[in-house]
DNA sequence: TATGAATGAGCCTTCATTCAT
DNA sequence: GATGAATGAAGGCTCATTCAT
């Protein structure tokens, strides 16, 4: 693993054990065993981290959905592999999430966020594509903004269940199939299919 | 203006102008036109101040949903004047908004956060069953969850607009647009109502 | 004494005892009993200090200066009791003087040493003044011009016998008389008064 | 050019752009076109620059004068000519003879500037010696301490002008005709040659 | 209550120096 | 000799918090 790797990993993990505000570039340093000044060789800030830190979030989130998002699946089903997905990251990475939120949204690197997300837009801008002309859902849609909302709506449903409310299974379960069905509804699945 | 609200309001200000990160508590207190120390004589720590904010921001937001939002209107245009009313929030408080995400979800404060935006939830769940029993939307949501995701969803395209994307007027009414179509199939509006 | 003649006096006795660059923020507010913040309140960087120290210095060396020279001294004798107080400043402060040099003049705090050092060239400009008046030196110079060559020549001089020649007393007294020829001729002096 | 001539070249390069104190060892083998490392091959330290530096500046110093001091010239025009050398010189490198002085006082290499600076002092020695012996100068002085007093008094003159006044061509030739009227008095150089 | 000067822990960053290749 | 990535001590500065008035 290159050393810029490393860096960021650490950071990573510091963010989800510390929280972003609290962690220090000392702290990374020492998870990535390395030495302070090592650091300024790979980023020239500590906010120059960010963007890395969205890039692998990003790629991580893309490996877990096309891991769990099975290609023989109908619609339906990949939708809902999809919104697993997003709930399984989001358990596991919410804090690192709103870094991403909350420390891209915070510097001047807003612009890299649209390039850093867009793998992860068009993903599900094919998907929907792909359903609309197998005809399983409603025609009536524009495929990139609806991708957008689609993307929004399940992981502020996800993020509402792990930051705010009780993480029961139980009640994981339920949002989850609330969160289907206002999906199923929103982009007129056939429900034949 | 009790001097606690002042420091809040001066908070606010602070947050718009500077950003989160960036604001001291000896901005606020120069904003406030009082003493540092009579900061603290109304809030333990400058941490104590995001339930605070996070409650005058959600009464904010009530107030322009009550004020935009027509007694008298129909379901679906309520939705609309509804969506107009957070897009309007967002643009104009996203920063502070991002507040409440993150100051919020990155303390210790996060059981606060339900209460606070209670109103907010409670204010949709109502608009939802009312829309049931007059029999304008589709009858198996499940009311409370769906009120989450539909503010999650019209929040997240909201920032999506103001925060990512170009801003220009057109392309702002076309996401409204979008949301709004993707909402009614969602919610299973009847269209002949 | 103020706080803030508390910080200069501190960082004139670190500059002398350990130089200029040396010298941190930290010794400063060590030898001045203060906290390291404190310091932030009465300057706003280190380099804020220098413009301080050089009035402080040239306040230092006008007393000297003051108290050396007698008024009712005929100008010869002025002029030897001149360059014993600057031979004395900067055989105990040479250090600090290379401070006002370099610290002034590698930093935009150039125009302030104008100001800082004039009341040192008015005094020598209104004692060759009074001189050329009662007629005792040629009165073919620029009285200015020479004052400042004068003061560049007694302080070059010092600094040499200070700083890199040896420093016994009989070669320090050798210099001074050949300074004072050197300058008797410079200006003129009549012999006879 | 040898590589040692090379580090200390580039190294006057960047003092002259980036002023002593914020000139790094990265700036100057940047410069150098060598590796950071090789610098240690050539100088054990950073400090262990200066005399090679000064020892250069000298070297330049001197070469200028010879240049400007034409042999055939009466004594009056050899130090018209000295002057404009010298203040030549300062105005092209004021910032590196500030290091001469600033740099290696402020270290432990005091010893190594008489040294550096000695054929300098010489030159103006024989200078005057040739003068006093052709009798065009008072007698009365001592050549090597007036020789420096010399050397002090025109760099002075220099310096006051092109750091703190104006520098402004007119301003610096008057500048010069006082200096130089300041020195033929001194010296008691007989008009009538 | 109100003040605001004082505190000091701790952060980010720099850079002279080293050393394995 | 030459390289340049790595080191880590140390510095300047910030700012939430305290406390004597």
């Amino acid at each position: 693993m290159s050393k810029k790797e490393n860096i960021v990993h650490a950071a990573i993990q510091m963010f989800r054990e510390k929280g972003i505000d609290k962690t220090t570039v000392s702290d990374i340093v020492k998870t990535a065993g390395i030495a302070q000044g090592t650091f300024y060789l790979y980023f020239p800030s500590k906010l120059a981290l960010m963007p890395a830190i969205a890039e692998e979030m990003v790629e991580k989130m893309m490996e877990i959905v096309k891991l769990s998002v099975k290609e023989e699946a109908t619609f339906q089903k990949k939708l809902e592999q999809f919104v697993d997905a997003v709930f399984l990251v989001t358990r596991d990475y919410n804090e690192v999430q709103a870094l991403i939120y909350a420390g891209l949204a915070s510097t001047e690197h807003l612009k890299e966020w649209e390039t850093v997300y867009a793998p992860f837009y068009e993903w599900i801008s094919d998907l929907l594509q792909e359903a609309e002309e197998a005809n399983v859902v409603r025609n009536t849609m524009h495929i990139d903004r609806t991708a957008k909302l689609l993307i929004g709506l399940v992981e502020s449903a996800a993020e509402q269940v792990y930051l705010y409310d009780n993480t029961d299974e139980v009640e994981v379960n339920r949002q989850k199939q609330e969160v289907l069905s206002f999906l199923f509804h929103a982009l007129g699945v056939k429900e034949s299919i």
